[in-house]
DNA sequence: CTGAAAGCGCTAACAA
DNA sequence: TTGTTAGCGCTTTCAG
């Protein structure tokens, strides 16, 4: 590795001109400047980060915890979160909790020993039904910046990004409600986390609000995927009244799609279908799915940008942004 | 932020002696490393990473750079190689190229200073459309780790991880062939990429060596997505002699099957249609969609594993593995 | 205009 | 058993 020392050395200049050279100082001359850089190019010269982090006390890196990567709108987020962060010379150090919240939480501690200069968190379902909060409060206390997205805990005073999603549902069930739905079915892999409660709520109060809807709620959740496909189907199958589903996680509306076609429905004549996705190759099923646009895009965007302004300006009041979602209507709804 | 030197003060005892007591190093009494333990306890220490890095020359920390982490098959290996870097202590800086050769050029230059132990990458499409190894070559040079997975550059002296894609291909083509069918079309928006190149001379070559096929290879090949899905709709819409389809990338298989339902077509039994995809929500279409497991985790996996141990025990010849690929039948075919 | 020296936080050889 | 010192690579104040 080619230092300071040594393009210093071979230029019979001391350590401290050459660093200076490099940063344009004015206090060197020119003619040494021109010397100094044209060897530090030549020897491809780069400023170690280590040495950096030490004396500057920042790393220009943030730190981000992801539930599940797999899922697109986490993949999707992540993708935004790099674009932005790269665009304004941060790195970032990824970690997937994989939902677990002793990963996250090992994570979180690894991290904060001055790796990242903040953490971008979703948070994980084990945590979120455990309602843990002390790895989250560490943090805060420790004065790092924290924003969290899409999953967030209340409890915890920091940065936030989230979509609004009891106005979604509700607006969503209520389009149902409006194409004359009798039957509406809500579907959910995800009710035991803050958005899919909220999510829940939303359908929940449109039906009741609704004067003519004369059905009970009906919630079909589960964690267990391989089984929630056989129970979907099943519920389809055994209550023919079913006319509307809205699946409110990323996956669900593209599962109840084709057990409905499999058992013959016509989609949206007999039942309309509503799923939560991005425009991503998901919703190219055939008929093209309805979908909620949760805007992942603008998500990340906004988290990095509350980041940076909180490491660089000091902010000291934390923010919650709501971004607003969109019905895209495709061809599985009236 | 909690030092040695603060700790030191409070314990009356130099700086040194709490570091040696940190690290239970023998010289010092199971007093003072109580003592020192305890305090540090009381007030979260943790070792700054910078000085750390500064100190040993190493980061504990590698850079991944991805082309499109929306694809899922890069998502899968992303997980992969996060969890074992986790696992054996490194954290993971993740860039996404977006399939830009500036962008992979400019991660690989911010990082190569001391940010990352070494480099695990897949090859942007611009990059390999051009191929351009300067870049790469230059990080060779510094003596820095790197490995390639998927998609490769062979001019570049460094590790690899592979799929046997030509032969992935061929047999593929080859089951096409023995279920009889007559005419089979191969399906790509990866045309330009190495691993596009190997699987389109496998089905090729396959196509070739059976006697008693008589069609010239069709390949429709697109980089646009949106023009491809109505490429793929005319194509069978038009030549309805087609009764196979080989999609060698990750999404076209799906719109293929889309697009062919919609034609009325009977899948399998007028139209074999095979993709290559993960187990993942793709292949959960209506009929089920036969793929090829590319093991995006074992790709991760081992590509975690060259580097550590590349690092570590500075091994200095370049392996190259190549992970065997597998077709899953499930209902697209015959 | 250039250089010496201190210091960021840590480890480790050497001294006491 | 503990402390002193040097040094990782860099920036920056202060002297020259």
């Amino acid at each position: 590795m080619v230092t300071l020392k040594k393009l210093a050395k071979e230029l019979n200049v001391s350590v401290s001109t050459v660093s200076k050279a490099l940063n344009d100082n004015d206090e060197i001359s020119t003619e040494t400047i021109a010397k100094v850089k044209a060897l530090a190019k030549l020897y491809n010269y780069k400023p170690n980060r280590a040495a950096l982090n030490l004396k500057s006390r920042n790393t220009k890196t943030i730190g981000v915890i992801i539930p599940n990567i797999l899922n697109h709108f986490f993949a999707k987020v992540l993708f935004s979160i790099e674009k932005e962060a790269s665009k304004q010379g941060y790195n970032i150090i990824t970690c997937l909790s994989n939902e677990s919240y002793d990963k996250e939480m090992k994570s979180l501690e690894l991290l904060s020993n001055g790796s990242v200069d903040g953490f971008i968190v979703s948070v994980a379902e084990e945590t979120q039904v455990a309602n843990q909060t002390n790895h989250f409060n560490t943090i805060v206390e420790e004065k790092i910046p924290l924003v969290m997205f899409d999953r967030v805990l209340n409890e915890v005073e920091c940065m936030k990004v989230v979509i609004n999603d009891y106005e979604t549902a509700f607006n969503t069930t209520t389009h149902l409600l409006n194409e004359g739905r009798k039957k509406i079915v809500l579907l959910s892999n995800i009710s035991e986390l803050s958005v899919g409660k909220l999510r829940t709520k939303g359908y929940v109060n449109a039906l009741q609000s609704f004067p003519n809807y004369k059905n009970q709620p009906i919630i079909l959740s589960q964690i267990n995927s391989n089984d929630f496909e056989q129970e979907i189907h099943e519920l389809l199958a055994k209550d023919t009244e079913i006319d509307a589903i809205i699946a409110i996680d990323n996956t669900s509306g593209v599962t109840a799609l084709h057990k409905a076609l499999k058992l013959n429905k016509q989609v949206p004549k007999d039942l309309s279908i509503i799923g939560f996705s991005d425009n991503n190759v998901l919703p190219f099923t055939n008929p093209k799915l309805t979908t909620v646009a949760q805007h992942p895009i603008a998500i990340g965007f906004n988290a990095v940008n509350m980041m940076i302004d909180k490491i660089e300006n000091q902010t000291p009041e934390n923010k919650k942004i709501s971004i607003s979602t969109e019905l895209i209507f495709r061809e599985t709804t009236l």
